[in-house]
DNA sequence: AAAATATTTAAACGCTTGTTTAATAAAATT
DNA sequence: AATTTTATTAAACAAGCGTTTAAATATTTT
């Protein structure tokens, strides 16, 4: 990769992002984030106005990224099942390449009716996919068991994320490693697939 | 309840397990806890040293019971389908009324190796649990499919606690209340084991 | 009742926080 | 080349933080 020389309002930008899905809006410092940037502290007040509208910006950046690469991978326009299979596989090793994103938009959610985040209209957005259609169907044709869709698409996100939202206690309790964490994740590409269509799949 | 006159230092504990809990570490604030006390600031240092020691007593204390009770509930002696059934329903029930604890437990987690945490063991708990000698019982005489216990258990407790952890954002997608939240979860009762033992059952 | 100890208080301490200022350096415009 | 604008800096600011102090009050012990 060609790491080109960046301008100031990227660097800043990046460590923000670093620091702040490591410590959290309180844990992180104005400091430690121009330290990482190797730049002056008052230049990220410069560029960027505030602690808070930094922070905003890469928590909706963040979070549209959480959702969004979820949203993206429902809407799929391939059969349920193969879509089941093929989100966890993706999900998963986007969450291995991105393990704080989790923590960081789950802990520092703030609700307030104009925040950019309400703006991505979320909630249509997962209600309309491609993929509760399908589930809809497949249940009105007896194919699958009668079930909440809501239920079924909860417990798909929930067993793919939790690891990496309890990871600590996950790796004290099963004595993990980085890597067995890891393999252990990978392995969840086929038990969470299986879990969730063989509960659909009882009639 | 007999809500007797509690001593100070009784006070300052709620005071401080209930800020802590809403607010974390970082953003929990001692002049806050010693506000919501009714008790001079001075008087937090006075009976617990520091911010840091306080933190410490109610995190422990709040990480045994988050991980006590399903300690406790993996190790009833009741055939493991009913465990399960049961283990849910009161976990939930559990959660329901200690709805921050998930995510206090899992987001202020620190690793240290002499930390009170680390004494309990939770480790050795977990892995020699009723629960998993028997789960591993049904696997070997062929009743349960080849299954990972860990896999198994993890999935089980991603599960039932993920919409806690989840809730704002949960709420909002599905357009929940505070109530219609709580029948979300409650449903999870049913939900949850049928899907875990459907998985199971699956030779 | 007097003395000793424990509890509580108001006030201040020193440090860190986010933010602003005013001066300097660099770049762009004229 | 002179001027204006933009970018960067060191330094300071006020506010908030956890903590300590020293005096006042309450309680316990003698």
């Amino acid at each position: 990769m060609a790491d080109e020389p960046l301008d100031t309002e990227t660097k800043i930008k990046e460590a923000a992002q670093k620091v702040f899905l490591a410590n959290g809006y309180e844990g992180a410092k104005i400091r430690q984030i121009a330290d990482e940037a190797g730049v002056n502290v008052a230049l990220v007040n410069y560029y960027f106005r505030s602690k808070e509208q930094l922070f905003q910006q890469i928590y909706f950046e963040t979070f549209s990224s959480f959702l969004g690469v979820i949203a993206q991978l429902l809407n799929e326009e391939t059969p349920f099942e193969v879509k089941v299979w093929k989100l966890v596989d993706r999900y998963t090793d986007f969450l291995l390449a991105n393990p704080l994103m989790p923590m960081f938009v789950l802990s520092e959610y703030r609700q307030s009716e104009q925040s950019p985040v309400r703006q991505l209209k979320m909630k249509e957005m997962i209600r309309s996919t491609v993929f509760m259609r399908q589930l809809n169907d497949e249940i009105e044709a007896g194919n699958f068991r009668k079930a909440d869709p809501f239920q079924v698409i909860f417990s798909m996100i929930g067993s793919l994320v939790f690891p990496f939202i309890a990871r600590p206690v996950v790796t004290y309790v099963g004595s993990f490693t980085d890597d067995t964490f890891s393999v252990f994740v990978n392995e969840r590409k086929q038990v969470i697939p299986e879990m969730i269509m063989a509960y659909l799949r009882v009639r």
